[in-house]
DNA sequence: AGAAAAATTAAACAGTTGTTTAATTTAAAC
DNA sequence: GTTTAAATTAAACAACTGTTTAATTTTTCT
């Protein structure tokens, strides 16, 4: 399934996604984007209908492809713990890669009623929850993993740290002294990333 | 130090906790607030001078006495391990208590630059993360805590699996099968609150 | 009771909001 | 080259935004 969207539809999504993550949804207008996009107004309307509409277009839009990276993941041929590894940073990398997909995704989406209950959100979240049960059973299978894990819990604590970081970047970036943005994006690409992945592996293999 | 606020102030503000939670802050006009608090618009510039000083009171008020919550904490006579899950406890409760104050407090915080570098915002942060810190040291000195801990990166850890399981309500009601109201946040009071002690546990002590 | 302060009100303010319209320009098809 | 379709535009729409004003009511104090 391609994107259907041309050149002109993605300029206004990549603008609109960096607005949304700097301002929220509702405190970016439909003229800062095209403002910024250098188009017209009525642009946004033409092209995907409404405001919600372009939300809606930009989170298919960005979460595409993800589906196909996990299935892949899974395949390979690694250490249950290193798929866990990589699964984290997979997610890690593809939140910090986009600008700031994830506070729309973490918080529009939650709130946006009529959007989150749309299926196709629901359906991502239901296939990567899937993914990673996989890879927990075939741990458990080889007896590396605790068998009583309350697997959908793991992807709050995946996601929630990551998301929760970022969310008080001014915070974190005084007191770790993080005075640069590439500072900050390294620290999260490494030290972030690696704190996650012994959380999730202590909480899989250590036993109480 | 007393709230300063009467009993009219405390009503808009409960309102606007309840409204700000469910839309959000730029999603909640004043309008609302006072349509639902049945007083006159003009009512919560007269009392709070704007509506971002609206939300800057609402914080402070809905934060207060945390500090002393958790220095009781830390003067009790109980084992680091007994301490952290307390620590849990209390920060489950407190925000699971107040209707909605996490979305606010985690989002709208984060977002809202002038509010979040006003320092009665950080200082509170700083304060929780001191009290963290004093419970970690102790645990390390008595040898049952690891020594490699980077203590900063547990309360994204602690705070961000809480939230991300609230901000994603209707998906876990509904993988999780969490019909009533009482049964979400009976989960969340038990398997939500074990969850999170498992996982700091897990890496406070779980050797790599 | 009467004066001063505080609380409450309806109305207006000047902008901004998302969306639609109808006219015009550009591109594609024949 | 003409016709048909797609893209783009400025302007208008009505509704909503946070805030202020000035007038009125209520409460407090003496």
């Amino acid at each position: 399934m391609k994107s259907n969207l041309n050149d002109k539809q993605i300029q206004i999504l990549e603008v609109a996604e960096e607005l949304f993550a700097e301002k929220g949804f509702d405190g970016t207008s439909i003229r800062d984007i095209s403002k910024e996009a250098k188009i017209n107004v009525a642009m946004v309307s033409y092209y995907f209908g409404s405001k919600e509409k372009l939300l809606e277009s930009l989170i298919l839009f960005k979460t595409s492809g993800l589906k196909e990276q996990l299935v892949n993941l899974i395949e390979e041929n690694l250490e249950p713990i290193e798929k866990i590894n990589k699964l984290i940073e997979l997610y890690v990398n593809r939140l910090n890669c986009n600008k700031g997909i994830y506070r729309v995704l973490h918080f529009e989406l939650a709130s946006k009623k009529k959007i989150l209950e749309l299926e196709s959100f629901s359906e991502i979240k239901k296939a990567n929850l899937k993914s990673l049960e996989l890879i927990i059973r075939e741990g458990q299978a080889k007896g590396v993993f605790r068998k009583d894990v309350i697997i959908p819990l793991l992807t709050p604590t995946i996601l929630g740290t990551y998301f929760h970081f970022q969310m008080n970047k001014p915070f974190f970036e005084d007191i770790l002294d993080l005075k640069t943005e590439d500072a900050y994006n390294n620290y999260v690409k490494t030290d972030l990333t690696k704190h996650i992945q012994q959380t999730i592996k202590a909480l899989l293999i250590y036993e109480n």
